[in-house]
DNA sequence: TTCCAGTACTCGGTGTTACTCAGTACCAGT
DNA sequence: ACTGGTACTGAGTAACACCGAGTACTGGAA
């Protein structure tokens, strides 16, 4: 699925958040997460922009931990910011899909 | 509900192709439309950019008509491809809202 | 009769965002 | 020595919704 950039504008760094709120975790894992979840076309380059960002907003914790395989890794978890930036997101994920859905349908 | 204009970005311009799909309208109806779905927040000016970019891109056919109350109406419909459009605007939509759904949803 | 509110459209400029692309660097196995 | 997978950075681009000011037409209130 192609042509969604536009699309994914607002809810990607949602995406990203719920990912790390979910387990604290590093860049390059949250980019394999979405190519799995079938955001193929969602490339490291914007991920770990997207982090850079939660970082200098900070709504995120950040460790830096050597890996196995590879340089060292940048973890990231929730603070108490992120985790309401993440509950306000998905009111507004709620609220915008809500309304679509409605129009779809044929709503007067 | 404010702080959406990220996340609507790809898919306000999906909303106008509804709409104006459904029933050849013009602009200042198409903004009336909006605001009572709830996007309270959308204003002519959002609205008639999109109107005009989709005129330029070729995927509505223009009629101009005088109006009871006030200057003359540009009225909007579809032509094949912005119908074209319009579907692929909702698989799209489909794709994007089911993914992100199973990922809120705590998929593994 | 003048003025305001509602209707209706245009356009230049702004900020945010995802993306592109190139680069740096570390390690394992061949 | 070299390649491929892992891991992060940063400068530049394009698209989009938004802002704000402007133009213009009509009807009713002051």
């Amino acid at each position: 699925m192609d042509g969604l950039t536009e699309m994914l504008k607002g809810t990607l760094e949602g995406c990203v958040l719920e990912i790390i709120g979910a387990e604290e975790t590093y860049g390059y894992a949250v980019t394999r997460r979405l190519n799995e979840l079938g955001f193929t076309d969602v490339v490291e380059g914007t991920v770990y922009t997207i982090l850079l960002r939660l970082e200098k907003n900070a709504l995120v914790q950040v460790t830096k931990r050597p890996s196995e395989q590879g340089p060292p890794r940048k973890f990231y978890a929730l603070n108490d910011a992120g985790r309401a930036e993440l509950t306000t997101f998905w009111a507004k994920w709620e609220f915008m899909t809500s309304r679509i859905d409605k129009l779809k349908e044929g709503a007067r």
